[in-house]
Parts: C-alpha cells; sequence; structure tokens
DNA sequence: CCATGTTGTGTCACCGAGTGCCACTACTTT
DNA sequence: AAAGTAGTGGCACTCGGTGACACAACATGG
C-alpha cells in the first residue's frame, strides 16, 4: 500500500510493504460485528474478511477489543492540544465543555460508523469494560489540563476527580444518545454544562 | 459448612452440602493475586489453594475477575436501600454524599483487605475494565434515586450523568487513596462536596 | 544480476480462561 | 434400603493471545 502510494515521495522505507491498514481491518470488524454480533464473531473470522492471517492481524491490534477503536490515540492527541491551545481568558470547565463538544464532531460522513461503534461499546459488556482502559489516556489529558490552569498536580484530588467526573458525563451521554437517539453534540453541551454549574442546583427535590 | 453451622435450625436442605464458600476463595485468592501478582496466578493455582477443582471453581465465580469483588451485589443492595431511607427534606447531593462515605465505611477490621482489593482493582489493566461493569450496578442505584428525587426517567439525561459523574469521582478518590494514602472517607468526603457545588466553581483559572 | 539487510507475513505450537457434558458423591426424605 | 436432590470433579473443547521460526517482498550496494 506504500508501495502504489508512494508517488514522488521517492522509495518507500526498506522491508516489505505492509499488506492491509488498521481501518481496513477496523471496517471489516464493524461490519462483521453489527451483522452477527461481537462475541460471535470469532479473530479467525475477522482475519478471513480482512484477508490476512489471524497472526497478522494480532500485529495490528493487540486485543480483539481494540480493533473497534481504531486510531484512538491520535484522536486523544488532537484533544489534548485542543485543551493546551484555548484561551487562557476562557473558564476551564468550558474550555472543557467545547473541546469535548469539537472532539466528538467527526462530521456527519462519521455519524453511521461512529453510531456502530458506540452502540458496540455501550452495549458489548466484555467492550463497556475495556472502554475504561481506552478511555484512561482522554482522562489525562484532563487531568493535565486541569493541573496546568489550577497549579494543582495531575494526581491531586481535584484533577484527576474532574477527568473521571468528565469521563462519565460523556459515557453517560453516548449511552442516552445511542438509546434515544437526538443530536449527539447538543447532549453533550447540555450535559458539560451541569457539570460545570454543579449538580446540586439542578438536581433539587421536585 | 451448612452442616456444622445448622445446629439447632433443622437438616439443611437436600443434596450435597457446599464444599467452600465465595468468601474462603476470595480471602486464597487476595492472598495469592498480592503475592504473586494477578496474572501470574492462574486459576488453576487458587482451585489449589482453596481445595477445590477449576470446575467448581467456575461454580462460584463466573469469572477469574469477579473473585477479588466477593460479594459486592449485597453491598449493593445495602446502599440502596440507605439510598432509599434517606429523609425526603434531605438535599439529594447530599444525601448521596452521605450514603457513599458510609457505604465505605467497612470499619478498621477490613481496611487492610479493602486495599488489598482496591489497589488491585485501580492498577490490574484487566480489573480496572471489569470493574466498570461490576460498577454499574451501583450506578443505576444512583440513577434511580435521583430519578425518584426528581421526578425524571431513570434512563434521562440527568439521572445517568449524576450516577456515571459520581462514579467516576468515587474512582478518582480510590486512586488518590492507594497511591497518596490519607483517610479514605474523608476524601470521598471531600469529592462529592465538589462535585455537589459544581468544579465551575473551584476549577478556576489560578 | 546477484548478494545482503530490513521489515512484514504465515504456520505451528502452546498457554490460560471459560463452558458443556457426564459420572459420581454426599446429603436429604420416604 | 430406595429414590430424589444438589454439589463436585474430570474431560474435552472453544476462543483469545503469544513466542519462535521460516519465508516473502521490498530496499540498497556491488
Amino acid at each position: 500500500m506504500e508501495t502504489e502510494a508512494r508517488g514522488a515521495e521517492g522509495p518507500g522505507p526498506a522491508g516489505r510493504p505492509r499488506a492491509t491498514t488498521e481501518l481496513d481491518i477496523t471496517a471489516a470488524s464493524l461490519e462483521l460485528f453489527d451483522r452477527h454480533g461481537y462475541d460471535e464473531t470469532t479473530v479467525d473470522d475477522i482475519a478471513r474478511a480482512a484477508g490476512i492471517s489471524r497472526r497478522t492481524l494480532f500485529r495490528y491490534f493487540p486485543s480483539k477489543h481494540d480493533i473497534v477503536w481504531g486510531d484512538f490515540a491520535a484522536q486523544v492527541a488532537r484533544f489534548r492540544a485542543a485543551l493546551h491551545a484555548s484561551p487562557a481568558d476562557e473558564e476551564p470547565m468550558q474550555a472543557l465543555r467545547r473541546c469535548v463538544v469539537e472532539f466528538n464532531d467527526y462530521g456527519a460522513d462519521a455519524m453511521p460508523e461512529l453510531r456502530t461503534r458506540m452502540r458496540l461499546i455501550t452495549t458489548v459488556p466484555a467492550l463497556q469494560g475495556h472502554a475504561m482502559l481506552r478511555h484512561q489516556e482522554w482522562c489525562d489529558a484532563i487531568a493535565d489540563f486541569v493541573a496546568e490552569r489550577t497549579g494543582a498536580a495531575p494526581t491531586a484530588l481535584l484533577p484527576t476527580v474532574v477527568a473521571q467526573a468528565a469521563l462519565g458525563v460523556s459515557t453517560a451521554t453516548f449511552r442516552v444518545w445511542i438509546a434515544d437517539g437526538g443530536d449527539l453534540l447538543e447532549l453533550l453541551d447540555d450535559a458539560f454544562g451541569l457539570l460545570a454549574d454543579g449538580f446540586a442546583a439542578n438536581v433539587a427535590a421536585g
């Protein structure tokens, strides 16, 4: 694939070119998961669909769970950069709110795939569990941002609590979105508004 | 074990008596995990230490992950009852705060085992992931409570967001406690104070 | 054109978690 | 003593994941 795409950029790196890409594998997997279910799809099924061997598949992804996430690390890097680039006079919680909404704005084209991915992650138990691990990097980005803005250590109580709470809010919002539909970005904006203002004002006997 | 313990209560239920208890298995497992590590301890090791067969072990616990948690479902039931019994004139977020602190008050005797358990859950990746699944019941209890108090549906945005945020706050607090020590109940009280008041007031440029 | 280094791929063997099946065991009641 | 019931253990099997090794496909240098 490097071979055909390199064009005028000169020869690619030495060695045998890669036979596929992470994106191809993820696309093939989501197709299978969506049709037959996550647990019912074996790794051999995926490898066969992607046209590679089982062993090679595990060189592209460390586990079956990770296939669903694609290149999440790159997305987190983008999120981290956006947080860091927020203007100094913007309220931290408002900056967080804005960046989270932007982070989840993949455009209308990517929405169907995003829905499939999030439906799997929020409904399949094995993936629900794994989500926590994948989200940790995302959480760390928030904790670092809050630490930077407040002057606290990234591992102190306030930054970690804000980060984990933000994760919880995101998770809940995605779950509501998958179940009831609606506009994802609007829901996220509402939910993070609640978080910034504090729940006490909004959760009252009624 | 039922056999020796039934005493004057008459004969136990028909059939062969159980050879061990969940608590015995959990105790033996924590010992092994603490000494040799979670991943390094195989299910066969645990079964041998508990004096039962591998097959029987999986009749007591659905997975190796669940062994660490013991009878968590019973604890959640207790938590749910405490929330439901909170006085009607108590602010919901304050009731939640109080109940969470009480929920984690197992007394000084149980502290070493709690530390071991929570150290495993917060540091071993496989258990970190599984924790989300186990905590879901705990989250549902909160969502139901908030729904009850606010009149919203348990699956609406506000109750789910509060519940997930509360879970995130607890997770962060436990992580700080395991890493830095201190008084767990005090930390929880502080963290849930932040959550109730809202982060905006506490997270400001400084 | 051939030799060499480099990188990716496939095959094989293996381990650990988890499950279905079935015989057996230890208790109960009649 | 016979029948019923619930728990146990062994066996074989599936599936996810890993290490080792040979092989294939590219680059470069002679």
